[in-house]
Parts: C-alpha cells; sequence; structure tokens
DNA sequence: ATTGTATACGGAACATTGTTCCGTTTGCAA
DNA sequence: TTGCAAACGGAACAATGTTCCGTATACAAT
C-alpha cells in the first residue's frame, strides 16, 4: 500500500461511528479520504463539478475503486467537497470574532461569504438539477451558515456597530442573489461592491450600546 | 424510408435557405424535422433535458444519425427547442391581443409566460451550466421576447388600463425570478399567484386615456 | 516480532450515452 | 423511367459513471 504521507492520524473526526472496543479507522482510508476531498475540490474549481472521477482519483493518487468506496455515488463526492467548503466558511466567522471587531468581523465575513458563493456557482447548476442526491445541501447550507452569522450580527449589534433586528436568513439570501443570477455575466466585483454597499447599509442606524462604554 | 405522414409540408420555415433554382428541402427531411423537435419537446418535458437521444429519436421514429443529421450537437437539439418555444410564447403575444382588450391580453399573456419559465426550469439548469453552446440564448430570449411585451404594455397603457413608463425588461426579469429561485422547493401556484399580484400593480395607477371613450 | 484477518486498495470490466461513419435508401428533377 | 444528391439508419467508437473482486496492508492479539 501507498507509505507516501508519515503524518500522524490525530483521528480528529467526531462521527463518533467507532464501535466501542472495535478497530479504529485505518489511518491510511482517512490519509486517503482526507486527500480525495482535497484533491476533489481543487479539480472541481478548475473543471467544474462535471469533472471526470478518473481525473480526481488520478490527482489524489489512488485507484478508482477508492473513490467509490468513500462515496458510492459521484454526487456524494460533489456534497461532501461542499459540506467541506459550508463548514470552512462556517468556522471562518469564529476566527475573524477572534481577530476583529465586531462590526469589522462581520463585514470581513460577508467578504469571506461572497467568496465561497462565488466559487460554488459551478455547485449551483448541479444544486439545481433537480437530482434528489442534493436534496439535503441547502438544510445543511442554512443551518451551518445561519448561527455564524447570527452570533457575528449579535455581536456587532451589542457593539452598535450595526444596527438591531436583521434577520441573518435575509442577509445570507440577499448576498446570494447579488452574487448569482444576472443572465450569464456574473462580475465578481460588481458582487463585491454590491455587498460592501450592504454591508454598509447594516452600518446605519447603528445605536451604540449603554452596556459598552463608548469611546 | 418512412412513410408514415402524409400531411402536406407547407415549408413555412422561412429560413431563406434553399438556394434560388436549386433543389428544395426534400420533403422527408422537413417532415423529418418536424417530428424530432415536437418529440424532443415532449421527452424533455418528461424526462428533463438530459434525456438520451436515443430515447428522443425512437420516439420520432427515426435513426440516431438523422437526429445528429439535423443537430450536430445534442446541445443544438436543446437550444432548437428552447428556440421553438420562445417563438410560441412570443406569438401569443399577438394572438392575445387580437382576441382580448389590451389589459386582458397582457394579464393573460404574463401568466403564459410564467407557464413557460416554469416548464422550463429543466433548461435553466443547461443554460446556466457555463456551456458555451448556450451563450446565445439568453440574448435570443430577450431579443423575441422583449418586443412582444413591449407591444402588449403599450397598447394596455394607450387604453389606460395600466400604468405608463413599466420597462419590459425589468417585467421579464422580475416574472422570471419570482418563478425561479427559492432554493429547492419551487411552487408553481405561488409563482402564479405572485405574478397575478405584479400584474395588479401595473394596473394601479393606471391614468384613463382621453382618447378612448371610457365605459 | 509474528501472525491472522478485517479493512482498504487498485484497476479491469461493464453499462450508459454522446458522437462519428458509411453503406443503403429515396425524393425529385430531368 | 432514371440518375444522383440528399437523407437515412444503425453499427461502431469514445468518454465516463459504476461494480466487482483479487491483492495488499494496517493493526490488534499473541
Amino acid at each position: 500500500m501507498k507509505e507516501k504521507n508519515k503524518a500522524r492520524v490525530a483521528i480528529s473526526k467526531s462521527h463518533g461511528s467507532q464501535k466501542r472496543r472495535g478497530r479504529r479507522v485505518r489511518a491510511d482510508a482517512q490519509r486517503n479520504l482526507d486527500t480525495l476531498l482535497r484533491s476533489a475540490m481543487e479539480v472541481f474549481a478548475v473543471s467544474g463539478v462535471d469533472a471526470p472521477v478518473r481525473q480526481i482519483a488520478e490527482k489524489a493518487g489512488v485507484g478508482i475503486g477508492t473513490v467509490y468506496r468513500h462515496f458510492p455515488q459521484r454526487s456524494d463526492l460533489i456534497v461532501a467537497v461542499f459540506r467541506r467548503e459550508v463548514d470552512a466558511c462556517a468556522n471562518a466567522a469564529g476566527l475573524l470574532a477572534a481577530e476583529y471587531r465586531p462590526g469589522e468581523a462581520l463585514a470581513r465575513w460577508m467578504q469571506r461569504y461572497v467568496d465561497f458563493i462565488s466559487a460554488k456557482r459551478g455547485l449551483a447548476a448541479a444544486l439545481y438539477s433537480g437530482d434528489p442526491a442534493y436534496d439535503t445541501v441547502p438544510f445543511y447550507f442554512r443551518k451551518r451558515l445561519r448561527p455564524a452569522l447570527q452570533t457575528l450580527l449579535e455581536a456587532a449589534a451589542a457593539a452598535g456597530e450595526v444596527r438591531a433586528g436583521v434577520e441573518p436568513d435575509d442577509l445570507l439570501r440577499a448576498v446570494s442573489s447579488l452574487c448569482a443570477p444576472a443572465g450569464h455575466n456574473s462580475d465578481p466585483a460588481q458582487a463585491r461592491r454590491m455587498v460592501a454597499l450592504l454591508a454598509d447599509g447594516l452600518r446605519y442606524g447603528a445605536r451604540p450600546s449603554r452596556k459598552h462604554s463608548s469611546s
């Protein structure tokens, strides 16, 4: 078997699937799964989600059988990559909140979200294809992103940097609408500007809180 | 060769392609082309635009080679069907204008447009796939539909049945947006209601014309 | 360290579908 | 009636998703 990577396997996955007292997931399997997801993400970004499975397998340095062992259907791979990126975007909220002041963190996260949506334009077509394999994706999407944004919003509102009472769902949909639709020509720069404008709109009408000593 | 259809071929296509004094398009070719488009339309409606070419050929009662003679690429067939339905929708404007009063004609056409957009949800995925084969479709779409709607709008405005100054493009986009987006669950009835509301919105603020004796 | 085995791997083989090619058939003008 | 360009049908090819199974290996038990 391949021995390309000596990195310690932390078994960080908390799937809780390893049966008590049973064998752990084999290290090479975990490693291949990670490699596969990463390779698939890159290939999808370059060639779109219609890229051949063989190409992904080759890039990851594994056999086709291995791909299908981890992802019985091609769509499973796509969904897994999507979820992974949704997770990354959601996690970015916490990181930004730790590093920047609430208002700044919010604004930066929104741009991060724009990047995410823009990069996933290829996936959008698959999502709208009507294939039931993707039915759960929007649910996961909202479930993961809404709390992240809500936390940012509340923190920024508490700090008096944005107005209160803004619905996370509204904001998520507004941004994705700004990034996506207009026919066939999507200008990323334009999307970015529109979203920046939206962020400024949030700031407008902010009411400095009393619980927070104003500077 | 097949001889399943005795219907007179009117050669109504005004492609202007038959060379002066040259051979006319063979009758069976024209007949097969019509049959193909009709079969494709039906198959697409049932199985989506990803339906196998073989299935369409079978339904039309022709060989695969014949399909590819008329439509070198699969996407050519899809585009042809789409254009045919766009034409039908655009032509409906004239028919409705002849049969109903301006305001009624406008309202009915908008519902007709809703039907068209809703039925074409399957095509939307293909259109957004990024395949350059579909690049010209939106252009044709607007080129054909905008004048049709504009005529209806102006007639209705002149009759004092709707307000003036409404942009056809805005209306087209608004309706398609109402029909399409919301995640994964599109409720046709809801779309219909929303569009009806929109139509009422047009009526609001209508200024009865002086040139037209009010009832 | 050795060993047994459940686990995972690799890739050939298969199934489906888009596309090409070419021998055969046929509409139609002379 | 006849000649042939146009059109046809479908076998063959190519690309790609998916399955299957013999082989390799990580790892727990000893």
